[in-house]
DNA sequence: CGATAAATTGACCGGTTGGTAAAATATTAC
DNA sequence: GTAATATTTTACCAACCGGTCAATTTATCG
């Protein structure tokens, strides 16, 4: 009778298919509208089920968001979290823009459920944000700050240098009807290849400590 | 009776000054809640009047925001459409980066508008994306590349470029939330400036062609 | 099998939404 | 001033929204 987390201890099979189903239908309508534009019927449809059906598994419509949002949070900053004090500066760099690119190609979806609910102000993860997601940065803040004055790689204002990276990479999943409408047929396939030498190339010459040549 | 282009010829006083009125309340709210999360009354409230009144001035929710999309695109593209041929590579881009953080800073509700559009699949502009926007871009893009085979500037993909500095730019107004929760109190004053001499950095750094240095 | 709990459904509710109709009020033109 | 016109308001509607309820169907387990 009660779909979460009581009476029966663990939980069903159906109920382990149909939240995922759910999610999975949430996702889409969420990333494409918004959590105000996005209807439970909407949701319900696409998951192939009834509104009060999907209201069994998931109380209200915001807790349908909130999962999404919670499940995701700790997968998204994995990139960044794998950034290594201890690895080769330059190439520590590289892999977390080459992640993040990844991650928008793999994960559009998600990064334009982040994007939405942060254009709208995070009503609903503000404190993710001045919390974990706050104490990551400052961190990894730091080891970019080593590297800089062990001569590692050029000056830079840290923060600032994470946010360019999330920018540009996310930009290929939020933005991605205006990069389609403007590079048009240019590029279909080799789309991910391209930006990710430019992006590469961006921040690695920009960061590169000047070697004097010949 | 017919207030918009019609029988009077001349616009009233009136409908100069509550249209206007309109469409800065309806800046406020679309950009921060997005098309379908904003509400006519909402609206209406915000620029003072009763829901009625502000429909005798636009038939729709749809117009307003229509309008308002319309008068900011042009805008929008200034900074991109001043970048001259003629000028010097690097002061032109380095101008470009500037002006275009400056719209971030100064216009934050345009910039959200615009991408709240963008994000949700550019329902109401795809055509001035395929249009104007993809010409402009392919226009300027041609300029880069003249600048590259000139040996004016490093070697890049021009449009991948324009993309990162869309990106970098306007993620300071877009994420506005996200990036006051990670600074915290840190340059509350300089944020701007910071973010200037940053971007400038990254990017002029990326494309100067490197001098041999001694 | 039968019983018990889980899953699903249709009917419904109060509140909100975009938009309309018509009457009332203010403004303008003569 | 007065007639015509422009503006504003009040009352309203049908559709939709998030969510509830009670009843029914389905799965599980001994």
């Amino acid at each position: 009778m009660i779909p979460r987390a009581a009476k029966t201890q663990r939980r069903t099979r159906i109920q382990e298919e149909k939240e995922e189903k759910i999610l999975e239908a949430a996702l889409d309508v969420f990333s494409a509208y918004g959590f105000r534009g996005a209807t439970i019927d909407q949701i319900a449809d696409a998951a192939g089920m009834s509104k009060p059906n999907l209201l069994y598994y998931f109380r209200t419509k915001e807790a349908v968001h909130r999962t999404l949002l919670d499940r995701m949070l700790f997968t998204w900053l994995e990139p960044l979290r794998a950034l290594d004090a201890d690895g080769n500066p330059e190439q520590e760099i590289r892999s977390y823009i080459r992640r993040k690119l990844e991650m928008s190609r793999d994960f559009p979806r998600e990064s334009r459920l982040f994007a939405n609910e942060i254009l709208q102000g995070a009503p609903h993860i503000e404190d993710e944000l001045t919390g974990p997601l706050k104490t990551l940065v400052d961190e990894k803040a730091l080891v970019i700050r080593a590297w800089i004055k062990a001569g590692k790689i050029a000056k830079c204002d840290p923060y600032h240098l994470i946010f360019s990276i999330w920018s540009t990479t996310q930009h290929y999943a939020d933005f991605d009807v205006q990069v389609r409408a403007v590079l048009g047929d240019k590029a279909g396939e080799g789309r991910f290849e391209d930006a990710a030498r430019h992006l590469e190339e961006l921040f690695l010459r920009g960061l590169t400590v000047e070697k004097p040549s010949v």
